[in-house]
DNA sequence: AGTAGATTGTACGTTAATATACAGTCGGGA
DNA sequence: TCCCGACTGTATATTAACGTACAATCTACT
């Protein structure tokens, strides 16, 4: 078993993540040091240097960790059952919205500008992999959609409106939004009209 | 140097210490166990052997350590000055009842039928002591008291007060009750009145 | 009465975290 | 300009915490 870690192992790198995050809610990640954040969890400076090797790695680690935790709750609808039909899914299932809610500060942290990392662009391409690793879409139609494009698509867009939603400070419910998500991937639209253009008069 | 201490031992003390304060605040003390303490705390059984014998060590190391902060913030107006008049201290100054509101969780723990340790005679001795150790009496006048029996009944006088107020939820505020034990120790009541009796009448 | 499961106390070899030291880099103040 | 203090990166011996194991006790269940 090589997932299997000391618990020793599991505090130190936890403890330096947390205190990290606590020190990035006060100032920006570059005016923060290696000294600092071991001296705050009260480690010594070698237990840092055991796991990491920069601060960027660190950082790198709590993004890892968050958006995996993330994955984790958009799983959560389809953990039983292998056909999906949207129409039919329980919106209740989806526990992602009031996840964001709670995390709400972790997230604001990680958007915020103490970060430069480019974590908007991390968790769109984590649902990415998430959506092409295991899931498959069946088409009503026939189409030459290739699906990769679909799971791009559709990823980015996911990502765009949780992230507007959490910058907003969650305009509406957890559940209305997990409606609208469902209705998301149900809609397509077939026809679509250019505004502003003048309707041609009948003769 | 023997009072320094390892980053190692002052943290797997301290999470157990927390743990078990956790687990106390769901079910009594009696139904506690080491192993579940450890298996919360993320620890080897092992660990808990290595600085306590017993779960009954471990609690009194808990009341230890909170009573010798509490002993901090009773001295905390005497910190710098020699000789103190109590006429003339400033209440502010006082810092012990708005440290008790804000550790209220914890003595509210300690004072509950969860734990059957004798907190309150423990706070009662802690202050006795302290008493005793570190502060000396003036008296006005001529008098054949025995400090001793001032300090104890101060002592005891002063932790059943305060417990009565954290027991009754603090129904004054932190300002009133120190302005009320500066009261208490400046009254001396030399004249008093039985109640119920009848003032013999003039002839 | 018997047995399965959990807790306790103790032991031991292994490993992560410790204190400590040293050389190098960097920025600010005299 | 030099110096001082702080941070970095690396190294090493020591030690606390680790996983693991075993025998003993206790409780609950049937």
């Amino acid at each position: 078993m090589s997932d299997f870690l000391d618990k020793r192992i599991q505090r130190s790198k936890a403890a330096l993540k947390q205190t990290c995050l606590d020190l990035l809610a006060e100032k920006p990640f570059e005016e923060i040091t290696i000294s600092e954040i071991v001296r705050k969890a009260n480690y010594n400076r070698g237990t840092f240097y055991a796991h990491f090797h920069t601060k960027e790695e660190l950082i790198d680690e709590i993004i890892d960790d968050t958006l995996g935790e993330m994955i984790r709750q958009i799983r959560h609808p389809y953990q039983t059952i292998h056909k999906v039909n949207m129409k039919d899914l329980n919106t209740e299932e989806i526990t992602l919205f009031s996840y964001f809610q709670e995390q709400a500060p972790l997230y604001k942290l990680l958007l915020s500008s103490h970060i430069r990392a480019d974590f908007r662009y991390r968790m769109a391409k984590a649902i990415e992999q998430l959506f092409i690793a295991e899931y498959d879409y069946e088409f009503s139609s026939a189409t030459e959609l290739d699906p990769k494009w679909l799971y791009i698509f559709r990823a980015h867009g996911i990502a765009g409106l949780v992230i507007r939603w959490i910058e907003e400070d969650f305009p509406e419910s957890p559940e209305y939004m997990a409606k609208q998500i469902v209705e998301l991937m149900l809609t397509s639209t077939e026809v679509f009209y250019v505004k502003n253009k003048h309707v041609p008069k009948k003769p």
